[in-house]
DNA sequence: CTGAAAGCGCTAACAG
DNA sequence: CTGTTAGCGCTTTCAG
């Protein structure tokens, strides 16, 4: 099949390729006549723009490029389901990238992305990001940059997260209320901004209602439901005392659940759990799992729709950076209900 | 920030934009000299080759269009992971686009790749797609398309799916063989090849070992862990025996599971449930649930490397498709084993 | 309302 | 080993 341009349709129309352009880009100077002709030979020759030459002559590509750690964290797929609906809505078309955790990986996006010319970047940083990792550039270059969920705070630009601070909070508040007082908090071993602030919120509810802050009871790793059940056994075989558990997120919460089972605990009455994340099988699994929801597909909605209206706007960076915070919401479901 | 383009290496090393561009490519007949130098001068002035520009040239974007019902869904979400990780290893860059199961959105999606000039195309079909819905096009104008899962059966393209009639087929005969002889298969409303063929598995599975096939015991609707259980009120009620459930996949399962507990028949006992697609759930609740792993990562990695392979050979359409089934693995639990 | 012409940044053939 | 030249298919001024 032969590639059809506007020439070709000028040819056969015997005008010129210029008003072939505009009249396929609804110009308000071109009679409706040319236009209908214009149109239906397009059709007729099965014309399709290219996007390539629009791009390069125009310097916009109405691509946004999306960078997430990897698509087969549920967290990110829906966030990322979020984001191309509404971008989708609105002509913009995404280019996926995973940095896979890695932040070797996750520059290499960033390069791939520039060098792609795409009209914005929507990221969450990987695990091993430090300070601003790559996105420094980015801004440097007055690319329009958002980020979700794992941001920076090395670089000041809009992003959407949840206020994990207090997410951490309602977690430890509810089961102090609940009437646990030796609550365990399962955290992750890397610095990473959302993990530490959940930390500080466990810590502040603590504070708040007047319960010591025990060492013993803050374990730091990795987050998997491996993990989870290694961290009771290895409590259990210290004789640590505690009568509560709050994991960074479900799937070790899961975990936390399993090995209590096994050792005979019964969960909630003698220890009670709290996840993070609202995975799906936290409302399947007996007991359920309370957790906290993060609202992913609407962090993905409202980072993209708060991205549209910097664009907008122009002058993407010479606006003070919004930042929107959602709230989480605590889902009390059995494991944590005495 | 200006804009760096080749013709500014240029300049600033006195040679002509020409050799500069051979330089970056790596050209055999550049001296070492020249290439370090204009690499140094490359990276001081921060150049980014302009991917718009070659690929508008070369006729070439290194993009690879996929197109998928939706990203919120385990299943989908972990083949384009798979997919997109092999993609990137290769060189190549994934847009992504999400027909949200509707035939129009995917034409849409269609022509949004033809536009951007794509590669190729990797798709998983819209339940409403007829026939071979818009990618007759794409085949037509010779660009490469491959799918994996939901294949249209219209059209002759490489793909990769599991082999849903042995899928159907090893379920039922595992019920069969535990002892169980009444059983209900869930499928669904939709006219899709998968469906059809889970469905003949079934009915060639209760033909082998001599099971009558009774219409009653086959339901037809949505798939939802809500449907599942709508599904068993309504045998109850109606008073169809039966003695187990084999669903289309694994939240109507889990809802047969429930509102089996709710009806007090005991599963696996007076019940056997088995399921479809593994879902993460389903190890973890209880009982477990049985099930058929679709080997999702798999199947996202073997369709990209068959893509690459297509690529590779050239003239993509003159070889036969190929067309790589994946045997499904059946994993018993708890909810079958009696 | 339509035409002419320049150029986005690169690739690749042809010259030397 | 390096330079010259001609586009890829569009957008967008400037003319008429």
């Amino acid at each position: 099949m032969k590639k059809i341009t506007i020439l070709d349709i000028a040819k056969e129309l015997n005008i010129t390729f210029s008003t072939v352009a505009r009249a396929l880009n609804d110009h308000p100077a071109i009679s409706a006549a040319t236009k209908k002709a214009v149109r239906e030979t397009a059709d007729r020759l099965g014309y399709r723009p290219n996007k390539v030459a629009s791009s390069l002559r125009s310097g916009k590509t109405k691509i946004i490029g999306v960078l997430v750690p990897r698509l087969d964290v549920s967290f990110f797929s829906s966030v990322v389901h979020g984001i191309e609906g509404v971008m989708n809505e609105n002509g913009y078309t995404i280019l996926l990238y995973q940095s896979q955790e890695s932040a070797k990986q996750e520059n290499k996006g960033i390069d791939t992305f520039l060098r792609s010319r795409v009209d914005g970047i929507i990221a969450s940083i990987s695990l091993e990001t430090e300070g601003a990792g790559g996105y420094g550039e980015v801004k440097e270059r007055g690319i329009p940059l958002a980020f979700f969920d794992r941001a920076p705070q090395a670089l000041d630009v809009p992003s959407v997260t949840i206020d994990d601070y207090r997410g951490g909070f309602m977690a430890t508040e509810h089961l102090i209320k609940s009437g646990y007082r030796r609550i365990v908090h399962i955290n992750g071993y890397r610095n990473m901004h959302i993990f530490n602030e959940r930390l500080r919120g466990y810590l502040d509810a603590l504070k708040q209602y007047g319960l010591p802050v025990d060492e013993n009871l803050i374990v730091k790793g990795d987050f998997s439901l491996e993990f989870g059940r290694h961290c009771v056994r290895d409590l259990l075989a210290k004789g640590v005392e505690f009568d509560a558990v709050f994991t960074l997120e479900d799937f070790t919460a899961m975990g936390v659940v399993q090995e209590l089972k096994a050792a005979g605990k019964r969960v909630p009455k003698e220890v009670g759990v709290v996840g993070f994340a609202n995975e799906a099988f936290t409302s399947l699994v007996s007991p359920t799992v309370s957790t906290l929801d993060q609202r992913t597909v609407e962090m993905g909605e409202e980072v993209a729709h708060l991205f549209l209206k910097l664009l907008k706007k122009g002058n993407y960076y010479s606006h003070k950076p919004e930042k929107i915070i959602l709230e989480p919401e605590l889902l009390i479901r059995e494991s944590s209900s005495r």
